[in-house]
RNA sequence: GUGGUUGUAGUUCAGUUGGUUAGAACGCCUGAUUGUGGUUCAGGAGGUCGUGGGUUCGAGUCCCAUCUUCCACCCCA
């Protein structure tokens, strides 16, 4: 009935201001991913639902955002009424928008495997969509950015994540955070060490809970899913180990003693750390984390997450290594690892810890001021000598009050004014005003623009 | 997807047990100040109370549906 415009659940518009503070962001993240020789990559919004459903779980294609065929799409139901939803969807949708940027590079990368040379570092910076019911730091259209190297298993490639994460960060102002790191293998060689062995997942989700819901809840839960009462015995002291790093490397060496996987998840881990240290990273903020499960099923070695303390968000970053993300698309050994920034949630925290720097959001650096016909048209020749030089510049559009012209450049947070009058044109010297002290000077055109370059 | 929650001016919110003409602050516009913004003062505009139904003499207020927001679960960036 009402034509107010709305937007779809979940989406939100971006104005300028929100732009601006969102390149700053996305010109940080690439360049970092550039400095580590990562190439951009884009994919297409859409993607066949056969290259998406299966890759992220059940959960995961009930997130999937299907795209009804064009056309007649009804043409191929024999009798829709009678058909349930399962049946129905494969005959009237073939295609789906992407829900990660990492199964799409897979695809990109089968599909291309002659042209490129492996292996293979590329970065991407999309919009993702999940029908996820929204919440805080949840959209259901967001921006992920993926750097991912596919074609090796050198545990360098996991260092420099962290590296990478590191780095990032450090120059968006942020210094509270913990980058968590684990491995698929050690929790394989947990399950084994306890007797609950292809109990991976269940033991997964349970554990990632363990410090949200507490030790006797996850143990609850571990038991609702079907592990024994043994089994149980001999996980809590697991996820009692505390100490640092080293200290609970060496405790689980003894309690991992007799499977191999496990053992040898942790000597990646000690790897990782090993190299990393050696590219002199600072590894004060990473955290060797037993209960760092994460969900999506095809990570098989090395995981992360980096989580912001002190901010109500989840977590702004994950990834981990994959061994056969391309084996689904007849690509078999292909191992892979990657990581990737969610900017919204970024931009969230950057927001709630006011890191957001005044120049991310200066836009117009001087705004032209004039009284009448004829000096707005002087004006315009002094815009264009300003813009030469590549400053950015505006010049009021319309005849308006000077009060008008002020406030403008007040609200745009424009830090310098350039008043043209009659007097101005005579004397070739403009005034020239400093918006956030008021202090004016007469300068020449040139003297200006060596001011502002 | 399950359970709960929210919606009143551009924005943040008041609005009594259902009762006349729905208020405030901030913002916006105009003027005091026709060559000077951010302060002050005076005035002004702006609402089919998310939408659609229902109960009632009467609904912003009660009921139902729907959309939206936020929260928990599930899962995740």
């Amino acid at each position: 009935m009402s034509d107010k415009p709305s937007l779809p659940k979940g989406t939100r518009d971006f104005g300028p201001q929100q732009m601006a503070k969102r390149n700053y962001i996305l010109n940080t993240i690439r360049g970092v991913f550039e400095t580590y020789g990562f190439m951009p990559l884009e994919t297409p919004a859409m993607e066949n639902l056969s290259v998406l459903t299966g890759k992220y779980g059940d959960e995961g294609d009930q997130l999937l955002f299907k795209i009804l065929n064009s056309g007649d799409y009804l043409s191929k139901v024999e009798k829709p009424i009678d058909k349930s939803a399962k049946e129905l969807l494969p005959k009237i949708a073939e295609k789906g928008l992407k829900y990660d940027l990492t199964v799409p590079f897979a695809r990109y990368v089968v599909m291309n495997r002659h042209d490129i040379t492996l292996p293979f570092k590329r970065y991407q910076i999309q919009p993702v969509w999940r029908a996820d019911r929204p919440q805080k730091g949840r959209y259901r259209e967001f921006f992920q950015c993926d750097a991912d190297v596919i074609g090796t298993d050198s545990l360098i490639c996991e260092a420099e994540i962290i590296m990478m994460m590191n780095s990032t960060l450090g120059k968006l102002g942020l210094s509270d955070y913990t980058i968590k790191l684990n491995n698929r293998k050690v929790l394989t060689g947990i399950t084994e060490a306890i007797g609950a062995p292809g109990k991976e997942s269940d033991f997964c989700v349970a554990i990632d809970k363990l410090d949200k819901i507490g030790l006797e809840k996850v143990l609850e839960e571990l038991s609702d899913r079907g592990l024994s009462d043994d089994s149980i015995q001999k996980v809590v002291p697991i996820l009692e180990i505390t100490g640092d790093t080293q200290e609970k490397i060496e405790k689980l060496k003894t309690i991992l003693a007799t499977s191999e996987t496990g053992l040898a998840g942790i000597q990646e881990i000690e790897a990782v750390f090993s190299l990393a240290k050696t590219m002199e990273g600072d590894l004060s903020k990473v955290n060797f984390d037993i209960t760092l499960a994460r969900g999506l099923s095809y990570y098989t070695g090395a995981i992360f997450e980096i989580q912001v303390n002190n901010v109500k968000i989840g977590s702004i970053s994950g990834g981990g290594r994959y061994d056969n993300l391309t084996g689904v698309f007849g690509m078999p050994n292909m191992s892979g690892v990657g990581f990737s920034f969610g900017v919204d949630r970024l931009y969230d925290v950057l927001e709630e810890l006011g890191l957001f720097p005044e120049e991310s959001l200066t836009s117009t650096q001087a705004l032209i001021i004039h009284f009448d016909a004829p000096s707005q048209n002087f004006g315009l020749g002094v815009a264009a000598a300003l813009r030469k030089s590549g400053i950015k510049t505006e010049i009021y559009p319309d005849k308006a009050k000077i009060k008008k012209q002020f406030t403008y450049a007040d609200k745009k947070n424009i830090p310098y004014t350039i008043i043209i009058g009659s007097e101005e044109m005579a004397s070739k010297n403009l005034t020239f005003r400093n918006m956030q002290t008021g202090t004016e000077e007469k300068l020449t055109v040139d003297q200006i623009i060596e001011k502002l370059s």
